[in-house]
DNA sequence: CGATTGTTTGACGGGTCTCAAACTAAGTGG
DNA sequence: CCACTTAGTTTGAGACCCGTCAAACAATCG
């Protein structure tokens, strides 16, 4: 809980260098990024609609939700961010925020200068990139998103939930593929997977009678990961989790910028 | 129809400078990135899932559509690029392609190499900062629509949809804001707006029938913009469509980068 | 122990899908 | 110039998934 600063600039340089590659000095302006953690209540606004925003903030406990919302007051959650995870990077891009990012349990952030994400990314190509390539994962994973909530019933999005949280959560180093503290209440669950609360509980009951996962208060766990996937048509391939940076890929594509700076 | 290469470049180059400050040396490396041209049928895939990609494209006539596709060989749409759009822009940093790009009507695209645009990103730090903000727009592009998808009823998405086309075609400069040649099959408007095409010909009946707008194979016209806005909710920022590089916004925050390289 | 927040269950209604068939438009070849 | 084909549009009837409304139940916290 009361992890240090340095600790979580490790855990984004994982992260970063999970799907680029940098080198040392580079390695070494990502932990020496400054920045303060604070800590919100769930339901706290990190940053509202129209606001123009200055710092970008990680996820260093807890989990914050990006939000957009319709005139009848429904909200929709566009992404999920957990431990790790620069949650409104592309805001050093695009500074006027046209949706809302809001804690969805009691969370600690971790907030960075725009000033020093861009002071890095001008020294630095390979961070540059490290930045856009991530905000292009985002929109693949929001892309996917569209997929889910479009072509798929209620059963198999939340089932697809479930599976996308458990590879996030592995990833992020919490809990275990089949058992992690994803837990949100069914009412937000709804704003995520665009049901009403009263239908994200009868599809919860329908994965917990099967025996295939229970999602409660107290975290989720996964009883039968292959019906899950099944159910979820679920293909990990789009969340970028598995390391490309010792393969030709990403290596070999990174020098052109690498060699003209 | 039979552009020239440099007139397509200067398009690109006009959509660039609409959201980033590009200098002169900047806008001279853009105009004078080197492509092909190719045209293709309806139907056409320009990429397929699972390829490895090696140059983004342009369209310079015509449409693309990205495509994602569940088991039940539902297709989703999760983006429309339109005359000036880089449609793939994002496979320069994520060249393994999760999602398919295909052609909605006869097109013809611009190829650029992926090596020339990461060479023009490596001399150009404002030209790697315009490419990651094209990006990070076409996600909040994406992200409006999961809002779309997910929280609005068939007849309001349609309409959203006929909104976000009018704003694009406008600003692209074909047609006018009434009246534009945007024209799908009923069949493919279902793989956008995640409806069968039985209930897109319902809905479209029922904008017609009050005289709201017509969607026909002769292209989109629109009555009554303010009814129809009204009835999808529609707020234009996302499109992030005005010039703000006038302003002190864009432009001031892109100084740090601009200074230190 | 009451207040509050969240979960669970039931009955009913409506928006969208499915299946099916008729209709229209455009192109092709005899 | 006219059958014929093909692709797309239009309309109807019935079914199903999910939303709405309502109320009971459970858990947590002062």
């Amino acid at each position: 809980m009361a992890q240090s600063v340095q600790n979580i600039l490790e855990r984004l340089l994982k992260r970063l260098t999970l799907r680029s590659a940098l080198g040392e000095a580079e390695q070494r302006c990502i932990l020496e990024l400054p920045g303060r953690t604070i800590r919100v209540s769930p339901g706290y606004d990190v940053v509202r609609i129209g606001e123009r925003v200055t710092h970008s903030c990680i996820v260093v406990d807890g989990m914050l939700g990006r939000f957009g919302q319709n005139v009848a007051a429904q909200r929709q959650v566009t992404a999920l961010y957990l431990p790790g995870d620069m949650a409104n990077l592309y805001s050093v891009v695009v500074p006027e925020a046209r949706s809302a990012l809001q804690a969805c349990v009691p969370t600690t952030i971790l907030q960075i200068p725009h000033a020093a994400l861009r002071e890095a990314a001008a020294n630095f190509p390979a961070i540059a990139e490290a930045f856009w390539r991530e905000c292009v994962i985002d929109a693949a994973v929001l892309s996917e998103w569209v997929l889910n909530v479009g072509r798929r019933n209620a059963l198999s999005r939340a089932a697809h939930l479930i599976c996308e949280m458990a590879c996030r959560f592995e990833a992020a180093g919490i809990g275990s593929r089949t058992s992690f503290p994803f837990s949100l209440t069914q009412e937000r669950l709804g704003d995520v997977l665009a049901l009403t609360s009263v239908h994200v509980n009868r599809t919860l009951k329908v994965l917990r009678d099967d025996r295939i996962a229970d999602v409660t208060q107290r975290g989720t766990v996964i009883h039968d990961w292959a019906k899950l996937v099944h159910v979820a048509e679920f293909d990990p391939d789009y969340l970028q989790l598995r390391s490309k940076t010792n393969g030709h890929g990403v290596r070999a594509a990174l020098e052109p910028i690498r060699l003209s700076s």
